[in-house]
DNA sequence: CGCCAGGCCGTGT
DNA sequence: ACACGGCATGGC
């Protein structure tokens, strides 16, 4: 394993240690996951809640009940999480798919292999990387690494990775960390919250981490 | 008021 | 291949 990875661990632990068990994904069924995991992009999670709890009131939150939805309707339905009409087709979309692809149930998708499963995903308009991988492991259970801005600000950071790194090398990395370790999936599934929290609590500034429990870790800062 | 949020896509270089 | 702007709304 790399020394990055290795170090990733570490920071796992940390965070771990200091911020307990995250408790994600907060929904009831992996459908339910990826409606979430699609209305979030680029969007608070307070703001999908009360999207969430618009569906939940039109009875959209099955295939068969957001299917039901014209798009026009279930753009309303979302507008507290933003970007309606992207995010509207994209749901209609996805669920389209699902029905006709795997009669309708995550189940069906979650027996593919992961690659294959991921390949799939990345081919509905409106899914990419992320919210693909946040699909794989928080509505499929499967060992998927999740790589998101924070995760880009921490590593680029603390120098574990290049600032030029793509999405594929970060994820590389944190599957390299997490690999042959016995609760794989367990693990990704805390660890991507876990840095979700501590980017809120500590990476909103660019410059520096006060009270960041990886603090200990960053590089020697020069003279400033 | 401005900036950001649990990104993605189309376009231009 | 990579940079950049648009997308929409609400919290702070």
């Amino acid at each position: 394993m790399s020394a990055s990875a290795a170090q990733l661990r570490h920071y796992y632990r940390d965070l771990f240690a200091a911020y307990g068990p995250q408790q994600w994904w907060p929904a009831q069924t992996p459908f339910r996951v990826a409606i979430g995991a699609i209305l979030t992009q680029n969007t608070a999670w307070t703001a999908v809640e009360r999207s969430i709890a618009n569906l939940r009131s039109a009875t959209a939150l099955t295939l068969s009940g957001l299917l039901r939805q014209p798009e026009e309707t279930l753009r309303e339905l979302i507008r507290p999480s933003g970007h309606i009409r992207r995010k509207a087709a994209t749901l209609l979309a996805f669920a389209h798919w699902l029905k006709r692809e795997h009669r309708g149930s995550l189940k069906y998708l979650a027996k593919l292999p992961t690659e294959e499963a991921r390949h799939q995903l990345l081919a509905i308009h409106g899914i990419g990387p992320e919210t693909a991988d946040c699909i794989l492991l928080y509505a499929l259970n499967h060992p998927a690494p999740v790589v998101d801005e924070y995760l880009r600000r921490v590593v680029t950071r603390h120098h574990l990775a290049s600032e030029g790194s793509s999405y594929t090398d970060l994820r590389q990395l944190v599957s390299e960390a997490f690999e042959k370790s016995s609760e794989q999936t367990q693990q990704l599934n805390e660890f991507h919250a876990l840095i979700v929290q501590v980017g809120k609590l500590h990476c909103r500034s660019k410059t520096n981490c006060p009270g960041c429990p990886l603090e200990k870790y960053l590089p020697v800062s020069n003279t400033n």
